[in-house]
DNA sequence: GATGAATGAGTATTCATTCAT
DNA sequence: AATGAATGAATACTCATTCAT
């Protein structure tokens, strides 16, 4: 038996009048969350219990389990969140931008705002660590999809050099964006924000468009 | 394939005839190390026990710890032999270059030839999972060194254009072979080894010359 | 079915005008001790939370404790209410009965009528899975008072065989009903109730009055 | 991964020199067992935990697992064994009658002989609790399946009188054998040995011959 | 050296029960 | 009375590691 009660309901009717007790689930279940980002972006998703969680949150052991099925679930969910707020930003990116080299410069930069705003979740996103059959690989293939678009736009336009392979390329712009943003995420003093953009959109560009590759 | 076991055992003094009982020894350990090879890349560090690693080399579960201080011991050193193995190819490869571009597309041979034929030891080197505050950031640490010699070339010559900022560059770099590698050693019919190869040159090429990006 | 609720409850006066709390409160009751006998049957004393009970009731977890102590309160609750009506169905029996041999079917006739009526409290008094230090021992020690009672008068009789100890045929009598009524209230199919009837009441007689054993 | 050792094999080869190892290990297999079959007898399945046992027989609580899978299987195994046991029993009993009473009388001895030296045993057998998914169905099921052995061979005589269904009787016979034999090796004073036996024959012989029904 | 039985700390998870609202 | 969030003791099970043989 045992009934599955309200757990997955992280967004409460905003129109309806919130009680007492409603408003103590929502704020529990925020610090739970709100303790597992602290602690995974520390430690990693296997370096922390459940316990530990509770803890962190001021809450005893078994109120995790009033709020999520299990450790994997909390995961699940910050990682989803991360995953959503970046999307828009990247997506909102894409949108206002112009023409080609505009695009990849303000994905570049929404990139980097995106981490720089929340180094936490960069840190768990793009650290090493974690099963592959959870969460990481899903975020790492929509980036890679999203670095799809691009290589089609590039080969209907014809502009991809032909020594570089358009899926191999994909590969990399990946590897290079999460290493990158992770490794500055840690310690955004060791560049200047504009700097890590500059960067990434020259490599990007000179991957792409290496024949105009001159100042814009 | 290397079964170097000078690790962490009475230096055998080559010129001496080992003992029956030293040969045993070693023969053991190197079926612990080849075992922990084969399970890790399969499973993942913290899905292998000690018992399932001695098990796989036909070994008591206490014999383990004859040979090995523990299971990050022996973790440590199948990734720190992979590391030398492959520093060694990638100086191996600088060595015999004539001029730089020769230089980056013989290296970018070499880590992709390695990534060839050590699939099991790439998939643990650079699989997501592996204890990002333990071994597996010594391994990226040292790549990172390495990427920063190159740079410091770069600079020397001058050839690193002004918006590409070196200590960027470097981590993207690490990030994008890893990426690159990683994806491709887990089917090498992705791409043909040619087309990676160039792929890694040209990207790489292009960071640092972009001015001279012409057909070889 | 019987929605007996007079006990642990303040004994309301049947003469009084009741108030509509106190039917709420019944009603919650009644509705609590339902969803326990419907579960209860289905899955067993330790398969079934107190949340649960409350949920299928459609009362909040924590009312449940303001009805009864604990889970166990409930269950004896229960038990003991499907005794007393079992009890009542033997007594009126018992009494209707003219001479013993029509007593014995009477009352056969009674415990079978019943298992058939209460399906649900029959799985609930008889299934085994139920702690046997607990409740269910007392069930089955009223039902071997009752036994001895017949016992008793035949003793008085003198017509026990004296191969036959009374109490070893005490506990057979209790062993046979409490086996035959479980596993033909699992499915009424198994048997007519005549014959189940019948057979149980053929039984019980020839362990009495063997001498007299001819058709009725 | 995680493999899974040599836990059940409880017949170690007899003709192979057993290693002090060996012994060590059956010694506390056997502890463990005896441990189990003292705490169920005592206070049932589910009010003993695996911690429980390993406690009482003298090792750490990580032991019980070096030898169960978990505490079902060890439960099983004290089940199991006990059935084996008493099938063999009855079967010994059953070769060895001559006649078709005789027989009766011997299996009834068997069993009753069984319950006095097995008391521990026999209240795991047959205690009211125990799920029903678990080994106990089974038991009671052997014992119906031999049941309706008898039956058939009664209908195959004409010897089951018409107002007796064999159906019912063999339900009848199971209930009554558990719960006396129960019921008698809670405490053996409650009557002799050859009381019960006796008893129970008569009860049995009285529903499938009751017109032979005089003293043998 | 090798063996493998034993250890016990660590971790996840459940659920009866309490209590502030 | 009813609510339902919070509690925390209880329990099962795992696995790295030790040590007597």
């Amino acid at each position: 038996m045992s009934v599955n009660s309200s757990q997955n309901s992280p967004i409460p009717n905003p129109s309806a009048r919130t009680t007492a007790g409603e408003r103590a689930r929502a704020t529990t279940r925020a610090r739970l969350l709100e303790s597992g980002r602290t602690l995974f972006a520390e430690h990693g998703l296997h370096r922390v219990t459940s316990h530990d969680i509770a803890a962190h949150a001021g809450v005893a052991a078994g109120t995790f389990y009033n709020h999520f099925r299990d450790k994997a679930a909390l995961f699940r969910e910050i990682t989803n969140e991360a995953l959503t707020e970046l999307t828009q930003s990247l997506e909102a990116a894409a949108e206002s931008g112009t023409d080609y080299r505009q695009g990849v410069r303000q994905r570049a930069a929404a990139l980097v705002g995106f981490a720089g705003e929340n180094r936490e979740l960069i840190r768990i996103l793009f650290s090493r660590e974690t099963d592959a059959t959870t969460v990481q690989s899903d975020v790492l293939q929509q980036m890679a999809s999203r670095a799809a678009a691009v290589r089609k736009s590039l080969i209907d336009e014809g502009s991809m050099p032909v020594e570089i392979d358009p899926q191999v390329f994909g590969q990399a712009l990946i590897g290079m964006w999460a290493r990158v943003v992770a490794w500055w995420a840690e310690d955004t003093d060791r560049a200047s924000r504009e700097v890590v953009i500059e960067t990434l959109t020259q490599i990007q560009l000179n991957g792409t468009h290496p024949a105009h590759n001159d100042p814009l």
